[in-house]
DNA sequence: TCTATAGGGTACGGTACGTACCGTACTTTC
DNA sequence: GAAAGTACGGTACGTACCGTACCCTATAGA
């Protein structure tokens, strides 16, 4: 907060409605940031600030007072919060690994796949989530990095059955291919829906009661 | 939208710094709206809003425009939207049954009772939940409807163990007091998340699919 | 009848939105 | 290397809400 003072995107000191007395702008270097170099730097001030104020708090202005431009550059590419962010969050964000831990054990397995999956949203916060869930409206917000959305999302499920496919080879679970898709998104939607509900971090116990006290007994049947 | 134009909460036309000439005011009748019955009616205003808006695009200056009153009256007593609409749900959104059916079968047992609980929601919106979800914050936001909420609120999930519980008197399942809390909300944990995140309305597969394919195989082992 | 309370009208300062206009630095083209 | 085209940067504008403050007055209650 204490951050918004030196903040006004333009001075305004005066009636001044003479047009623009528009000499020596741009410092004395000519140094004019233009496409993917003023780009990165939005993106980056969106990122600062989404991590400084948070999600709520931030704004089109604040992020291009920050980029040290101006709205018009911002909106020429975003033209809303939840586009701008989700560029930032794509950009910069943590990203879970996606690949198959295979540790010999089922159960370990999921459990480190789960946990991959959650650390990178943590980090971003529930907060981000929400608005940008609450802010979305219709729009798919398709391009969010593939460990935030709905429970069809493919990805996700694919892995689990990489893990059961694994442990079917070592004789811990039997006919994997008989197990419903929806089985197979069963434990990131409840830890997701943890996430979102819940207003501390995810411990280590919630993803193992899942695994333990839901998705096995799902499984091994 | 084009319901904005008579709107504006005061005619401001011209400088008038001359302080109020507050005469004839509340109609002809000197019917001044008070206590509960303004309440009321802020709430009612709320709902209405709510409906035709939508929660991202209300206001609480549409609201004390449709009320027929200013500002202050909402202030007094609701500091912020989430809470004014928490509120107007509490007193005007439909309500779950939340009885335990008893069909004389497990299974349909639970799809009705899964059923019950997500019909009102679905007449609330995802749009209005995700709103609220996003803006309260930390603030518990205790008073909602107890079909709203994270995991851990213990309503739900005893209904469901009441369900078990017949089932068991019946023989058709056994041991319902060794099942873990987590398992008994899973049902309720799994179809808002899918209404959380889908943007169509829940459809009796995906509340037959949960039942049938995870929370059945849980207890049922 | 008097008094305290709260409703109602209005205004204000502030933030943010989204758009528009304009001059100009920089890029591209020939 | 000059001309033309882009899009960046500065600025302003109108609108919408927020949340608060102030004052007048209807109303309830003593």
């Amino acid at each position: 907060m204490q951050y918004n003072i030196n903040r006004q995107l333009s001075g305004n000191t005066k009636g001044r409605i003479t047009m623009s007395d528009n000499t020596n702008e741009d410092q004395q270097t000519g140094t004019r940031r233009r496409g993917s170099v003023l780009e990165e730097a939005i993106l980056q001030a969106a990122w600062d600030e989404l991590n400084e104020l948070g999600y709520a708090r931030l704004s089109m202005e604040g992020v291009a007072a920050r980029a040290q431009t101006n709205k018009n550059a911002v909106y020429r590419r975003w033209p809303n919060k939840v586009k701008l962010i989700t560029a930032a969050l794509i950009q910069f964000a943590p990203k879970p690994s996606l690949t198959v831990p295979d540790t010999g054990n089922l159960r370990l397995d999921l459990i480190t796949l789960l946990g991959g999956i959650m650390m990178p949203l943590q980090l971003i916060g529930a907060e981000t989530i929400r608005g940008i869930m609450a802010d979305a409206g219709q729009e798919k917000l398709a391009a969010l990095p593939s460990h935030i959305g709905p429970r069809s999302e493919q990805k996700l499920p694919a892995l689990i059955k990489s893990i059961l496919e694994n442990a079917e080879k070592r004789g811990e679970v039997t006919n994997v291919q008989a197990i419903r898709p929806r089985a197979l998104s069963v434990p990131v939607d409840l830890i997701r829906y943890e996430f979102l509900t819940t207003h501390e971090p995810i411990s280590d116990q919630a993803i193992e009661e899942i695994v333990d006290e839901i998705f096995l007994p799902i499984v091994m049947k």
